[in-house]
DNA sequence: TTACATACATAATTCACTTATGTATTGACT
DNA sequence: AGTCAATACATAAGTGAATTATGTATGTAA
């Protein structure tokens, strides 16, 4: 697991791209894709996830649709038009950071 | 200016850094070779400055010596091996995080 | 039947940062 | 002479995204 200082700021733009990527996703379903993707590095804790989640949705970036599994209630996130927009900006911005942190950290990336 | 987000975990490791890579320097040097090695993009803040510089200092990661220039109280800011250990580690730290959200959101660095 | 994984949610707390404020010197422009 | 910007330090109040803790409930394997 990676220092969670790092991690801050990040979780939106985490958020917006696996499920632009991944199609309609449920929260759960999320953290188990980002745990696989970050070869367990990075674990959504539940309290981070689901406000972030809820914020996304009423920015109006996130579509949900709440479907009844049995017993168990799955709420299923969408990317919206603006929500894909967004992202790519978020991770354009990403990459500058990146560049300018190899820059004043002198490292070599890649 | 990059999103103020994504610096968020990342000012300890960019003092010390910098400190290591060019020895003696004071507060507001500090802030101004950053400034360049970013290119701009990366404005500390004294708010954030200052304290961070304590907290090091305090943790036995940096040594300080106060000069006095004409009427102008300078505090000139040097790492100690404890430092100089622990950016090693940081700069490890944060290679292998950009990997892990590379990896995640599925850019290519560099 | 107990424990872990699945699945959602929210409240209290933490803490690194921003913003605001304060003090003071130096240099440049007018 | 006066004003503004840059230099140089410092701390306090406030913000906000996260952690930690807690709650509820179902499905499943030992």
């Amino acid at each position: 697991m990676h220092s969670p200082e790092l991690l801050k700021g990040t979780l939106q733009t985490i958020l917006l791209k696996v499920l632009k990527d991944n199609g309609k996703m449920y929260g759960y379903e999320i953290t188990q894709k980002v745990k696989e993707l970050s070869v367990g590095r990075i674990l959504l804790t539940e309290g981070a996830l689901y406000p972030a989640l809820h914020k996304l949705e009423a920015e109006g970036l996130l579509q949900t649709e709440t479907v009844l599994m049995g017993k168990r209630v799955r709420k299923y996130y969408t990317i919206t038009v603006t929500g894909k927009n967004l992202v790519k900006e978020r991770v354009i911005e990403f990459r500058e950071f990146i560049k300018t942190m190899s820059a004043v950290l002198q490292v070599q990336i890649a």
